[in-house]
DNA sequence: GGGCGGCGATACCGCACGGGTATTGGTCGT
DNA sequence: ACGACCAATACCCGTGCGGTATCGCCGCCC
């Protein structure tokens, strides 16, 4: 009958004070980004601490920087986070009078698949309204822990899925986008090598989970209407699955590149879900 | 560099509130078990229903029921306290001067395979320090969610890998078990529809996740001792992978049913796990 | 080298909120 | 009709969270 006891466990407000100094690495900084004072800050975080019986940050007066056990706490802190906010948001949505489902997808990719599923959707009986919510690339994961959105249409290997339920939907070949008039723009087809050695034309820099980005030559980019308007202007080169040639206007070459990874395109939802609408859903778009 | 802002969240309090009233079904049982008084605890219920904008409960005086989002919320609820639980567990560990991995399994289950991976590993070089959880039925995945353990042997059908990175091991056919010296004991195989139809010899009903046991003519059962129990003494058959023939003594006979589904032993652990130990240990495991 | 500036920790205070006791109000049994 | 049961309300108290003021420590710069 009784389940599991959870007694005495963290307050998610001294996590959400964890994550906001582990990211900014300053409790000044910290208490301004959570609206209060940097004292109490300082108390809960060592507050925390004596609780945990664990060191999370080695403090010199100048910086803090963390410590092994803090690392892990900052990740596991951002995930059991993402599930109270899934928690709320579900919660607000199941109570909702309209139904719906929110499904998620990076702006641009899989525009086809996507219209065909909406359509298809549609039709089946008892379909419920969906709202589609587009977005930059590596949001669609977030949103889906967080009950942002309640199914997403992702890529691999670009996206991650560890810790969704996912059925595989295509999987399609990538191709080289180059500015017109490129000297290699007229090749039938390019190696993964030849695309690494065009020093002139770097492949883009994308952001990592953290908003920040990895170095390297390229340039940094957001999203892809940025990118393409960089190969336009010559600044940059590009993989990407064939099937975005259908957003590309004039101005674009496009090589096929039969070694580099295939990419697929697979619906995901969270484990659990037991929305008869996900449900609905995952089972047109794997008959589509 | 910022990332998701957590304003205004749930705190875990509340929803551990949320879950024992939910789980009771009663304001004063609850408050018990929450070693509190019962007004507070429906004013703090109250609280989170006017935080949320939803309705969590209807009340009669007599007694409550859960809303459609009250079952939402309880679902959810459930597994964020897990996850912030695994947060606090994991951090705990990680600050531990003695890494060390809890490996879970069922008690009796896959015996040999584990002997065979818990010697291979060790002979690996960089290996740390295993720590065996022996449990119960249906435990493994509640203890990787919590972070009790690290990485846990796992029996699909029977178990739910939902949520979880998972490498098949071994699979493997079931066999009935029936009384030594029963009518059917001596068949060179069974269908199912044959272990179904033994009205006198029913299978048994092992819990579910909430303790609680599945209508139906079977004895409950908590572990395989009580099962292999009833069984000798007639009161029962049951269905069981066939490798766990080395765990009965005499007093059962064993018939292949060739038409039940197989059991597959996997190894199991959670998404975004960075610990090399079990990374090891899953490597391990796949080379056997 | 001494003074200044930046930053985290400490000291102290006030109030909001969580929790306790006593009581009410409504509904179901008998 | 009355009593039992149970959630909600009323009221009170204490803890603890958050705020302001200040200290202590260290690096930097003139």
């Amino acid at each position: 009958m009784v389940s599991a006891g959870y007694d005495e466990l963290v307050e998610t407000r001294e996590l959400r004070y964890f994550v906001a100094v582990a990211e900014e690495l300053h409790f000044g900084r910290a208490a301004e980004r959570l609206a209060m004072a940097q004292p109490p800050l300082s108390r809960a975080i060592q507050q925390l601490e004596r609780r945990l019986g664990v060191v999370l940050l080695h403090r010199t007066t100048r910086a803090i920087t963390l410590t092994e056990a803090g690392s892990v706490l900052l990740r596991e802190a951002r995930t059991a986070l993402d599930a109270v906010e899934a928690a709320e948001r579900r919660t607000r949505r199941a109570a909702a009078d309209q139904p719906g489902v929110v499904l998620a997808a990076k702006a641009g990719a899989s525009t086809e698949l996507l219209s065909k599923l909406l359509d298809a959707y549609a039709a089946e009986p008892g379909a419920v309204a969906v709202e589609m919510m587009l977005c930059g690339p590596g949001e669609p994961e977030s949103l889906l822990r967080t009950g942002r959105a309640d199914v997403a249409l992702l890529h691999r290997p670009y996206d991650t899925t560890v810790g969704f339920d996912t059925e595989d939907l295509h999987t399609e070949q990538q191709v080289a986008v180059l500015p017109a008039g490129h000297p290699l723009a007229n090749r039938s087809h390019l190696s993964m090598a030849e695309v690494n050695a065009l020093t002139d034309l770097p492949l883009p820099r994308w952001p990592r989970r953290d908003g920040s980005y990895p170095d390297g030559p390229g340039p940094q980019v957001r999203d892809h209407t940025q990118l393409t308007q960089l190969i336009t202007l010559g600044r940059a080169c590009a993989l990407m699955p064939e099937s975005l040639r259908a957003q590309l206007g004039d101005g674009h070459a496009i090589v096929p590149v039969p070694d580099a990874p295939a990419v697929t395109t697979v619906i995901a939802w969270p484990p659990h879900s037991r929305s008869k609408a996900v449900a609905d859903l995952v089972h047109t778009a794997t008959r589509l």
